[in-house]
DNA sequence: GATCCTATTTATAACTC
DNA sequence: TGAGTTATAAATAGGAT
């Protein structure tokens, strides 16, 4: 019964943490879904334990939305990000022409090319690392939306040209 | 003051709706803050208005837990390598060595080479016939899945933080 | 543990400035 | 527009089961 308001701190007792950590859950994933109807809105959570569990919600779903994000320009992913602190991105930002020389790869486009050339993949993922999976992984989206995005073009075209 | 108690329904009075949509983002975002403190979790949230405007949230950062997420076995990129039954295994299945000298590439390939080294991926997929698109996005496919199965790979491997 | 209960705290719809 | 105000609905801490 909410004996008292509740202190916006760490919660000590671990019993008391993690059934917080449930029940406050339940409620942020109701409030998500409720937020979305109400407004017409698209919103995701993610959440991930102390312990590494992962939970997560996603109108109409996550993977829809954490596409979004990454596609957009406020992201680090973003095409017109590329804060200078951040995590180097493709297509590093400029939407002018193409510079006149290579810029230097990092470690991990330097492994796919390789891999491309050598068309053995599996050996050049096999060594990542996590951040490098991470990186890579960001990159296989953007593919992914510029398939899409180019896949929609031809459909559109071919529906006017024939 | 709360006349009446909230029928979660779209809002059809326009003006209603987005200050609702301003309210609640603002709620949903001080649950989510207060929930990683009490709870020593983190959490994300990743919010698009209808008009396509973008608002985040995330401790300790937005970019971090997408990146965690979708570095996660339960995203996209695990889900489809875990299952015994998912799809056939890249690389043509053979556990052979790898060529003595490099195969020639496929266009495809060249373009996605030239790509990286350009770092202008979109000029390279903004190209691509039908056909091509098809084949690049069989070569997704088979990062996605290498990329899972070296993030399983690790897991098993590492006894990972606390 | 999960789920139900309920006294309180918290969030917020309508309103005002 | 955006930032309070306040009466009411919703969420929830601690208990009970």
């Amino acid at each position: 019964m909410v004996r008292r308001r509740v202190e916006i701190k760490a919660i000590e007792v671990k019993a008391k943490r993690h059934t917080t950590f449930t029940k406050r859950r339940q409620g942020l994933f109701k409030k998500t879904q409720d937020y979305c109807t109400l407004s017409d809105s698209q919103a995701a959570v993610i959440v991930f334990s102390a312990a590494g569990n992962f939970f997560g919600l996603g109108h109409p779903s996550l993977n829809l939305l954490v596409n979004r994000y990454i596609s957009h320009p406020k992201s680090v992913f973003g095409k017109e990000a590329a804060g200078a602190g951040g995590p180097r991105v493709l297509d590093g930002g400029g939407a002018e022409d193409g510079p006149a020389e290579p810029l230097p790869l990092t470690e991990t486009e330097r492994r796919i090319v390789e891999a491309i050339e050598r068309k053995r993949w599996d050996s050049a993922v096999g060594d990542l690392v996590p951040e490098e999976l991470s990186e890579l992984a960001a990159e296989v989206e953007k593919i992914k939306l510029m398939v899409a995005a180019r896949k929609k073009e031809i459909k559109g075209k071919s529906k006017v040209d024939g």
